[in-house]
DNA sequence: GTTCCGCATGAATCGATAG
DNA sequence: ACTATCGATTCATGCGGAA
C-alpha cells in the first residue's frame, strides 16, 4: 500500500483551511503548553489559553471526519503554587464547539522530571483527552490487546477462590461465562492509563512524546491507509510513526527548521511539499483527493 | 498519646456546623459519586452534584486550619458515551468559594478488573484533587519517602570507590559532606501519581477505598494529635486508619447503619458519641476542646 | 558480542534577586 | 507593586564507551 505525506509550513488556524471538511480519521497532537517552550513558540500565556486554542479546535472540528477521533495530549503548569485551569475550562468550551468528551486517558511517566519543592512532588502524569465529533466512532480494540502479565498472576489465583466456584455451579450465566473466557485467554484489553517513558536522550531530535504514544493510538482508532493529522507536528513524531504504519499523514509545523527538518527525513516518494500558497493557488484538489485514496 | 474520635450521624451539611472553624488539619473523604450507589445513598445526579456539594465545601472551608489540606477523591461518571463535566465545573466553583486548587494526584488502580465496551476500556483511574484554604500548608513529605530504584545499589557502590576517596582527601571542604549525604540517600521523594491496589475484601461498604490511601496523605498532611475529618465516613476506613496513626478523628455519617458499625469497632476509651443533638444544647465547647488538644 | 557503568538530559518548580 | 530572569533542587532513562 501507497500512504503519502502531507506538509504545511505556517500558523495551524490558517494552514488548516486547506484541508477538506470531513476528511480525517485521526488528530494526534501535542500542542505548546502554557507559557512553556517560550525561546522556539513564543508561549501563550495561561490566561489567553483557551482563547488561542478554541479557533484552532473548531477547524480540527471541521477537517475531522464523524467516525473520527481528537487525542490532545496536554497538561496544566503551575501558577502561584497552584494548578491552573485553562485545561478545564478548554474541555468545557470545547463541549460548546460541539465536541464529544469521550474520555480521558492518563499518560504515566516513567521518568518524570526530577526536583523537590517544599509544596509538591515530582508531576509525573499528563492528560490524553479523547474528543470525538459523533458518539458513533470506529475504535479497533483488539489492536492494543496487551498480554495478559501481573493481572493473570494475581487476580485470577483469587478468582479461582470464590468465583470459580460460582462459575461451576452458575454455567451459562453471564458472570460465569466471562470467567472462564479470562482463564483461557492470554491477552487482555488495556485499560485507560498508559505507562510510558518520556524520550529524553535523542540528541538529533528531542520529540513531545514517545513514539509509542501515537502508535498506541493509530493502532486504536485507525486503520491502514486512514488520514492521520498533527496540526502541531514540531519534530513529527507523529507523522513518522503513521508512515510506518501505512496511514496517509498531514502535518502542520509553524517553525521552518522543525518543517525542513521533517521535510528531509521523509522518503522523497511519499511527500508533497505543501509551502504557503499564494493566492491564485489557493486549492489544490487534484493532489489532495488522492492523497486521501479516492 | 491520648486521641479520640468524634462521630456524628445525619447530613453532613448539617452536622458540619458542629465544627468549630479553623480548627481541621485534614479532611480526606469520597463522596458518593454522582449517580452512583443508588442502593444506599440515593444518588445525585450529575446535573445536580455542583449545586448539592458546594454549601458542603463551604462548611469544610470554614473549619480547615488556614495550614490544612483538604483531599477529595472523585471521579465523573460516563453519561451517554461522554464524561460527564461535574468534576471540572466543581474545581471551578470551589475556586470561587475561596479555595485554591494545588495538586491533582492520580490514584492508578492497580488490580483493576478487565473490562470491555464497545466505546473505552476498563477506568482504572481516579482524581485525588488536592485543595488548600492558603499556599503556605503543612506537608510532611520525609514521611512518605519511597525506596529508590535499582540503580540506587550501583550508584552508592561507585561512590565508595571513587568518591569517598575525594571525601578522605578533602576532609571538611562542602565538596566531601554532599557525598556523605548520597551515601545515606537509599530514598526519594515520591510523584503524584499513587499506584495502589483496591480494596477487594470489604463487602459491607459498596465503594471504599483502600487503607493505604488516608494513610498516605494522614502521614503527608498531618502530625500526631492533629485532628482528620471525612465527612462521607462511610465504613470508616480514614477513622479506623487515622487513630492507629495516633490523630484524632472525626466522621459523619448519614447512614445509621454505618454509623453504628463504625460506632462498634471503635475502643470505647477513645470515643465521644454524638447522636444529633437536639435544639438546647447545640454545642459542645468541652468536648470538643478537648479534642483539640486545648 | 555481551554486560556493565558513566553521563547528560528532560513540556518542572520555587524563591530570591534584579530591573 | 509587579514582572523577568537565574540558580538550586532532583531522578529515571538510554546512549556510548569500556571491560
Amino acid at each position: 500500500m501507497e500512504v503519502h505525506t502531507e506538509l504545511f509550513l505556517g500558523d495551524c488556524k490558517v494552514q488548516l483551511q486547506n484541508i477538506p471538511s470531513n476528511s480525517v480519521d485521526l488528530i494526534v497532537t501535542s500542542p505548546p503548553y502554557a507559557d512553556q517552550r517560550k525561546n522556539t513558540y513564543g508561549g501563550i500565556h495561561p490566561d489567553n489559553y483557551v482563547e488561542w486554542f478554541l479557533p484552532i479546535t473548531e477547524e480540527l472540528l471541521r477537517v475531522l471526519k464523524s467516525t473520527g477521533t481528537f487525542i490532545l495530549n496536554i497538561k496544566e503548569k503551575v501558577v502561584e503554587s497552584e494548578r491552573s485551569t485553562y485545561v478545564l475550562e478548554l474541555i468545557l468550551e470545547m463541549r460548546k464547539q460541539g465536541w464529544f468528551w469521550t474520555e480521558e486517558f492518563i499518560w504515566h511517566k516513567k521518568n518524570s522530571y526530577p526536583g523537590k519543592w517544599p509544596n509538591r512532588f515530582r508531576d509525573s502524569w499528563e492528560r490524553l483527552l479523547q474528543f470525538n465529533k459523533d458518539k458513533r466512532f470506529h475504535m479497533y480494540q483488539q489492536e492494543v490487546m496487551v498480554p495478559m502479565g501481573e493481572w493473570a498472576k494475581t487476580r485470577l489465583k483469587n478468582l479461582s477462590s470464590t468465583d470459580k466456584i460460582r462459575d461451576e455451579s452458575k454455567v451459562g450465566s453471564g458472570f460465569g461465562k466471562n470467567i472462564s473466557n479470562w482463564l483461557t485467554r492470554d491477552k487482555a484489553y488495556p485499560t485507560n492509563v498508559l505507562h510510558l517513558a518520556t524520550e529524553c536522550n535523542n540528541k538529533n531530535h528531542s520529540a513531545a512524546f514517545p513514539e509509542e504514544l501515537p502508535e498506541w493510538f493509530i493502532k486504536l482508532f485507525t486503520k491502514e491507509g486512514d488520514i492521520v493529522l498533527d496540526p502541531f507536528m514540531g519534530s513529527g513524531t507523529t507523522i513518522f510513526v503513521g508512515n510506518r504504519m501505512k496511514r496517509n499523514t498531514i502535518g502542520i509545523e509553524i517553525l521552518p527548521e522543525y518543517y525542513k527538518m521533517v521535510k528531509q527525513q521523509l522518503p522523497t516518494t511519499s511527500l508533497y511539499l505543501l509551502e504557503p500558497l499564494t493566492e491564485y493557488e489557493k486549492t489544490r484538489p487534484k493532489r489532495r483527493s488522492k492523497i486521501r485514496g479516492n
